[in-house]
DNA sequence: CTGTTAGTTATGCAAGTGTATAATTATTGA
DNA sequence: TCAATAATTATACACTTGCATAACTAACAG
């Protein structure tokens, strides 16, 4: 009876890092940076304390990684599924939209972690760089996006046009996701992405929704 | 010599309070909730800990206190200088998406403070319920803006149209603010109220920039 | 001028924090 | 099988945190 040693198996350092950072973003997104305490992290990764030290020099360390691989991530969430459309520039635009607007990017857990980073964003200069480039990055594709579906459509715009065009429909968006991620119940599957796509296609001066794929109870 | 107890004069309690939670709101938006330390905000207020134990019976209520403060203030901020134009309804909702989009609404302390009360917003129940109804506040006033705009333009819409426009210009704005507040440097002064103008309009079907007072290097 | 009191300061404490370091043990190669 | 070693656990430490409580004093009533 009594204290036995804990027993624990070997994992490569790829596997337990990504262990440790998965962990770390799942607490910063319940209690944020401040909250996500070294031990609370390690009891999450079914590890001790100690371990962590092995392989980020700091919780500094670690929370930056967290942040690099969530960017990432979110990245890929958000652009892969326009990238496999195969048809017009204005399917791949709605696709994007729709895949900005509905789950997984859309979350309260990924709004959370934007929120608790925000601060360490602020202040480290590493990672304001990083969040900047991701913003531009995301706008910038956007922006192609639209380009390419007004060009498709006859009506080609002037690049600063674009770009106004690019900022406010990636501000809408923007919003629209914080505002399904902040206010969960607030709106109804599918409301989101559907007041979105009737929006851009407002702000760009194209109805792509009636154009190929009929949505919604397809009238005729 | 050494040691000389610390002078100090009283104050009313609401004085005393405000300032307290003047503190607290500087200090989030620094640092997080968490990092609003107990000794910090008493520092930053100039007295000493055990006062704010003899205002607020603990760094929650505190807390709290300072998110209804600051949902207050921002609401005043934001719907004042609308609510002063005596002029056409579309003045009105320009002044106001205007107001918006402009300091001191957009600002990085204010979306810091929002991103640092996030966490607290989603676990607590009356915060909870206080953003929601802030939010919603929001959106019926702006709804109601849109509504009086389109009427007098004799463009008339349905309710459930009202609500999917008032919806996507409040996630616009929204998003403007956010980015505003959170890459400042990136958009130059006055860069955001007119993209925001811009497509406010265009997503309602209203152009109400050439309007009444001409603005931007007024034509003919 | 003086006693009272509530506003304010000072001090203490138990729990939690990040980090450093020593002690173990699972795994591997010969 | 067994030594070597890197992965992992265990322990310790100085510091911070929120909260409690005791000590003091500015302001005010009489």
């Amino acid at each position: 009876m009594g204290d036995e040693r804990r027993k624990f198996t070997r994992e490569s350092a790829a596997q337990r890092k990504e262990a440790l950072i998965r962990a770390t973003l799942s607490l910063i997104a319940e209690k944020g940076v401040r909250g996500a305490t070294v031990r609370g992290i390690a009891e999450r990764a079914e590890v001790t304390q100690g371990l962590i030290r092995h392989y980020f020099s700091s919780k500094e360390e670690l929370v930056t990684a967290a942040f690099d691989y969530h960017m990432t991530q979110m990245t890929d969430l958000t652009f892969a599924p326009a990238a496999e459309v195969e048809g017009s520039a204005a399917d791949r635009l709605r696709v994007f939209v729709q895949s900005s607007l509905t789950p997984p990017v859309v979350d309260p857990r990924s709004i959370a972690l934007w929120a608790g980073f925000l601060n360490k964003v602020q202040h480290d200069a590493q990672m304001k760089e990083t969040h900047a480039r991701t913003y531009i990055d995301f706008r910038d594709r956007l922006q192609e996006l639209i380009r390419a579906a007004l060009e498709e459509a006859g009506i080609p715009a002037r690049p600063e046009r674009l770009y106004q065009l690019a900022t406010a429909c990636n501000a809408l968006i923007d919003g629209l996701w914080m505002e399904g991620g902040a206010l969960p119940e607030a709106f109804a599957p599918g409301e989101l992405s559907q007041i979105g796509l009737d929006a851009v296609g407002a702000i760009i001066g194209l109805n792509f929704e009636a154009a190929s794929a009929p949505r919604r109870g397809a009238q005729r």
